[in-house]
DNA sequence: TCGAATAGTGAGTGATTACTCACTTCCATT
DNA sequence: AATGGAAGTGAGTAATCACTCACTATTCGA
């Protein structure tokens, strides 16, 4: 029936101010995220929502105001954990003790990201599949990551390059090209070849493409 | 009103049996790709593309026996011509005179595909969005890659990593990681920051990523 | 010039949509 | 045990949906 969102519904079933749902509202959030992922927003039928929920049609309509307002309470939660690990790794120094080398460094990053994604798939693929009709979501979206995210990536890889240990680029244009690459390893791997898959040799090889690509050399200059 | 559609136009707006459409028709197609790109799929209504499309409601169905279908002819063709280069790029041998390194093959990939793909983004991003909800739809152009695209792709890569150009590697592997970065560069280009974008640059980045990534060496061996 | 086929119309249809509201049920606090 | 507020209900509603059909307008070869 359901698969591989134990860990951070837990997170997710609790309302703003902290409060536990009750049953009706986890089985609402659930099938939502169901139905969305089926059919897309438009698509999907507040009723049906309510038939997988086996919970009346206005039971829904009590909790959130509008079926938008239930995407972005699906949608919301996850977009901000997708960038959390970045804000939250900058806090302990990222830059001396934890990865001397560029290579440690985005090992870390992709197991973490790989991981997380791993388990939240189907959030994910709603978010963009929807992302280009929601103005609002997409604005969201990118202010995070351009203004948290990106800035503390780029003072990391600004670390790594005056270590010699990268090619000289634009912070952002290194950073789209990995990203590219990530990207890529996951769609594949989870919606275009889910069978068929390798996933040692292939995670392997997307990482040194990544180090090659970016001109990775393991050290010349100790810190 | 439109912009970029022109030259595939003419040839889109032909029927199967080669005929020529009348101008109500093509004004169909028209506002319907402007519907389906703004509001998806499910979210778009016949009633707004007749109205777009200046035209009676009824008239769609005179053409399109469903939505689905006309949503299918929109789709198809565009379809197959996202991948048609490589095929006819394959008719005239190309593994000696055209492209004697494998920089400049991947070199000229990039560039018919970037001007495809740029002159119809529109139809492109309708495909990417629905894909995932129209199984026959995902099954048909996955069928077609996989079967004429990526065995063609895979010999030409053979040929250059006979040649010592590029390092061993699984072909699909390689076209992977390659198509992520092509992919990655198109995604950011048209849909993310289609603003603040010096595009010679990121250009030949990405190329050069793409390069040392595959571990492109200018040759070692004459054939 | 005619006739028949094709293109185009738009009011109309039943189904489905998101959402409302008067109501009942549940439960924690007194 | 009483009570007040939150949770839950489901029939009902207006709007919108994809699609039909009886009809008119246009085209074009004979």
């Amino acid at each position: 029936m359901n698969d591989s969102m134990e860990h951070w519904m837990e997170e997710l079933l609790r309302k703003d101010d902290g409060e536990r749902m009750t049953d009706k509202q986890t089985r609402i959030v659930r099938a939502a995220i169901e139905v969305f992922a089926e059919k897309g927003y438009s698509g999907a039928a507040t009723s049906e929502i309510a038939q997988r929920a086996e919970v009346a049609e206005g039971t829904i309509f009590r909790h959130y105001k509008t079926k938008k307002e239930l995407l972005y309470a699906i949608v919301s939660p996850i977009a901000a954990r997708l960038i959390e690990p970045f804000v939250l790794r900058d806090l302990y120094p990222l830059f001396d003790t934890p990865h001397p080398t560029f290579e440690g460094f985005v090992r870390a990053i992709l197991d973490n990201r790989i991981a997380f994604i791993e388990s939240n798939i189907k959030v994910i693929r709603i978010m963009l599949q929807e992302v280009p009709f929601h103005a609002e979501l997409r604005d969201r979206f990118l202010g995070v990551v351009g203004q948290r995210m990106l800035p503390r990536i780029a003072r990391a890889l600004e670390h790594y390059r005056a270590k010699g240990q990268i090619e000289a680029m634009p912070a952002l244009t290194t950073i789209r090209l990995a990203g590219s690459s990530l990207f890529g390893y996951l769609i594949t791997r989870f919606l275009i070849a889910p069978d068929d898959w390798n996933d040692g040799e292939e995670r392997e090889a997307t990482l040194q493409y990544m180090l090659r690509g970016l001109g990775y050399r393991a050290s010349e200059t100790t810190s």
